[in-house]
DNA sequence: CTGAAAGCGCTAACAG
DNA sequence: CTGTTAGCGCTTTCAG
């Protein structure tokens, strides 16, 4: 079928093995023979066999990319960042959507490693049984988690300073002189979006001023915020901004606020966190808390591809990336 | 390292072959045998080693995909299509982010027939040369391109229809009164849009009214669409619709209509193509040209699924999929 | 610097 | 039904 080490090895009339080492660049080649394999090689398009070589190596220069659904530009902005640092390296990534399904997380799991990657990026394993979890654990390969504050498990993470973006937040609205103000989030003990609810928290008590914060809990989604922000209009509250846990959720209590008859930030200040594209583009632009989602891709590839060398002894390797405030026009001093 | 065949035919008294077959589920293995087997590998936690199996059958059970942009929502939502049945059938699909440079397709291209991919699903072979088209025909593995309209090419394609949905927006606009309209689109020779392009002329001269299309050149982007709004509103003209040859683009005219002190559908309509998520959340919600971006991805899937079977004789497929036109509220009779 | 040889782990005839 | 025997294409000691 297709051309290999042997034809070329025959052609030129050296050794299979100096061909490789001709091929690969390992030293150890007179210069002489290298060039006349070169040349061979080139002749006949040589293409070497990756997975013949992956087999020998132990290594396929593969990661495995396991995100809960790619159409969520969080993950695909994610993508991306792991996509390009590990393409400038060799590496390349197979992408699973597991729709946070604990089976089909496990399937692309175990998948991905018969495939044998050398390294692994997920987004959550909070659905995981213990003993699913000490299953990766116990795989081998490099495992980091996205979107998973720091902690002393045997596995690596990478996410944004949730609390301090709840935290920024949270004192932006407080120094714009808010002082009744409602965050809206998901369901309790949702990791990431706990931290934001503490560091909104924090802002409200850390405060001189005396400010009274609610954080109202329901879906965490469009649909979620819209509704959460229905009621919280309905019932006359004094309410004078709003912090939306994601920029989705914003964007549903954009949709309830000007439903209601009512302007932003005229009459309710509203601030995201996210910082998505469609933000920018909404009316108003939308001020927001920026997570860094490129390079949260990034960070997470340069982790595996740190670990990926060593045989053994991973030491797990924790990163939490700096969030920032972007103003835009959804909020006004009151 | 990890436990292998041998291992199991070790253990289970019986050779190695043997495993395979009982493990692999082939017939020609005595039930009692087969139970062993299954028992040992059971025991020894046996993860077959899909490298080896590849070299050794030839087929690696991956494709490739290659798009621009994963960050882009259409091709987020094809690539979930694709990653979708694909997955389905036991196929994994790695994933490349070519920014639509040909010289990045290449090294794409080129990295992933070394890693012996079964076939290869990309979003335009355009920029290439047509040495390097060539050089991807004969590679042997199946192609199939998306967006691009069936050809007697030697690559199989995925498209929607892109000259009925012109047409389509084209009439709808007609229908409901409109005499002139503007249709904004990109550069002149752009596969799809000019397809829309021309569907969109063909419903204006083929109407028994009267009516005078302008086709407006520019960037196929927000702010290209924007300025192409602008500069058409500045000089007064008697458009009452607008067709834009995608939803970003409507969105820029919708920037550039609001802006201007006028409202939608009251003093311009506008339909949109591609139907984002974002077009049903904007206001006023949008009409536009559904475009099956999933059943895209999926139809690409099943063709590669198909060729990947046959060693040779590659047939190319073409598949060119419907369009819906969605009604919203961005249009009105006059 | 180069050749010989032994695998990597699995599949696939081909005999029994 | 099961064992034997070759590979798949490449890397990697180990000699020379």
């Amino acid at each position: 079928m297709s051309v290999t080490l042997r034809d070329i090895a025959r052609l030129s009339g050296v050794n299979i093995s100096t061909v490789s080492r001709a091929l690969t660049g390992s030293y150890g080649v007179r210069r002489q023979t290298r060039e006349k394999v070169l040349a061979v090689a080139e002749r006949l398009r040589y293409r070497p066999n990756r997975v013949a070589r992956g087999l020998a190596t132990g290594r396929s220069h593969t990661f495995g990319l396991i995100i809960s659904d790619i159409r969520n530009p969080f993950f695909a902005e994610v993508a991306r960042g792991v996509e390009d640092t590990a393409s400038a390296a060799g590496y390349d990534i197979v992408l699973c959507n597991s729709d946070l399904d604990p089976a089909k997380q496990m399937r692309y799991v175990r998948s991905l490693l018969e495939k044998r990657v050398d390294g692994l990026l997920m987004n959550s394993v909070a659905g995981l049984t213990r003993h699913q979890q000490e299953e990766l654990a116990g795989s081998g390969v490099p495992v980091v988690l996205l979107n998973v504050p720091p902690g002393a498990r045997t596995f690596s993470t990478v996410s944004a300073d949730n609390f301090q973006g709840g935290f920024r937040a949270g004192r932006y609205l407080i120094e714009l002189g808010h002082r009744t103000i409602a965050h809206l989030t998901g369901p309790r003990q949702h990791g990431n979006l706990t931290e934001r609810a503490r560091g909104f928290l924090k802002a409200a008590q850390s405060s001189d001023k005396q400010v009274a914060p609610t954080v109202i809990h329901g879906q965490h989604t469009f649909q979620g915020a819209y509704e959460m922000t229905r009621k919280l209009l309905a019932r006359h509250s004094k309410v004078t901004a709003i912090f939306a846990a994601n920029d989705a959720m914003a964007f549903g209590a954009i949709r309830a606020i000007v439903e209601a008859g009512l302007s932003i930030p005229e009459d309710l200040s509203l601030i995201g966190f996210d910082n998505v594209e469609l933000s920018s583009i909404i009316r108003p632009p939308l001020t927001t808390i920026h997570q860094p989602k490129y390079e949260m891709g990034q960070a997470a590839a340069e982790i595996l591809l740190r670990l990926a060398g060593r045989r053994q002894g991973q030491v797990p390797e924790h990163r939490m990336l700096g969030v920032d405030l972007v103003e835009r026009q959804s909020c006004r001093a009151v």
